[in-house]
DNA sequence: ACCTGAACACCGTTCAAGT
DNA sequence: ACCTGAACACCGTTCAAGT
């Protein structure tokens, strides 16, 4: 890995183009991806681009400075719905798509639910899809109906982000909750333990559990949207 | 503070009961209430017991461990409400009174989550609340509709929790989006400024909003669930 | 302006040695 | 069995000094 390895002699002398700080973000966005937001050090990041660790400092800022860079730029890629959209296609389309996006840099979505509009990239996102709230009727409403949906799916995202970091909890709860099957006592566990048993444990069937279930929360997270309107 | 402080003398020498490792996960919840499940470390647990660090290891085990130790410890104190109550109520019930215990210790909502029925404690709530889905009619999806309901209101009880971190990030994202109030090009924006708008910016008004938003959340989650019986 | 090189005050974990 | 005391390999941040 050799992540902390010490440079010897000047950029500048030895006729290499200046650090920028775009170039800072550009490789924390990679260690991100490969390692997830909480995965990396500001000097590691530093040795990936042979510079000693207080050059980060100069160029970008504190730790907190580059997470917000990566936030960004991880956010600008997830694509905006066109508005003329039935709201219910354009919020799972965006749904969907962010979590796509977001799956492949761990931690981000975590971020992006804590700061929200804070975020630049963001807020086309967020200006669409309120228009098209309010073209569905919801008035008023439809801001607060956006931060309800957007939470729903995308903290169910950070928290997929973080149980990849355990990466045995994910086969232990199926084990745990399989376990309570035939247990009298607690009978709505054996319900539970039921369902888990009849599921596969190996990577791909977790993954598509993972995928059903997150598909699940958003139509049911629509539904709940829907019935405002419906009980006008 | 002297959250560093070297010790001098063997405790046995001194005539001092041993340390436990219920004393240990004892210091390291009250840490939690203090700071937050990431505001302590291993070795501000050993000063405020007048040991050294490695003793932790010895008696818990590593941060993991000590982490999982008061997760199970808080989740305790969730008051379980009786399994006659209807279900929209039942739920209602755990999720606020939930809510008000995980307030208390910062950053324990997102491990809730996270691992889920591998915390012990955890699981006479998920018994009952299974029941009681089954009693209301909701048959084979029983658990996956109380995962939903779970996930959706702790999941956002971890974004309050990360955003108390921020404590300048309520207040941004309020001016943020009230700035967009008076702009044209951003119509969705700016009417979610002209809400953010007549909202107050104390640490009060604030506190309420987030309760109110949490409410709403709660009540739309349940809606959505419930459309799943209506529509049988 | 940009970068080096080092220092500072922290981490979690491990482990031989003492009692 | 329990704890000491130290070592190890890390952190993020700061800053005087060089170029």
């Amino acid at each position: 890995m050799a992540d902390t390895a010490p440079r010897r002699r000047s950029r500048a002398s030895a006729g290499l183009p200046p650090i920028t700080a775009e170039k800072i973000i550009d490789a924390a966005v990679e260690l991100t991806r490969e390692r997830g937001l909480d995965g990396w050090s500001i000097r590691q990041i530093a040795t990936r681009l042979d510079v000693w660790p207080g050059v980060v400092a100069h160029h970008v800022g504190d730790r907190e400075a580059v997470v917000m860079g990566v936030t960004d730029r991880v956010i600008s890629r997830i694509p905006v719905p066109g508005e003329d959209r039935p709201w219910r296609d354009w919020f799972r389309s965006m749904m969907v798509d962010g979590r796509e996006v977001l799956r492949d840099y761990p931690g981000v979505a975590r971020r992006l639910c804590v700061v929200g509009p804070n975020v630049p990239s963001a807020l086309p996102t967020i200006d669409t899809g309120i228009r098209v709230l309010l073209a569905a009727g919801f008035g008023a409403e439809a801001p607060v109906v956006y931060r309800y949906l957007f939470n729903t799916a995308f903290t169910l995202v950070a928290v997929e982000d973080d149980r990849r970091h355990f990466p045995t909890a994910r086969a232990d709860m199926g084990r745990a909750m399989a376990a309570f099957a035939e247990d009298d006592s607690l009978p709505g566990l054996a319900v539970a333990g039921s369902t888990a048993r009849t599921r596969g444990t190996d990577p791909e069937d977790i993954a598509a559990q993972e995928t059903e279930f997150f598909l699940f929360t958003v139509e049911r997270s629509l539904d709940g949207a829907e019935a405002m309107l419906t009980s006008r």
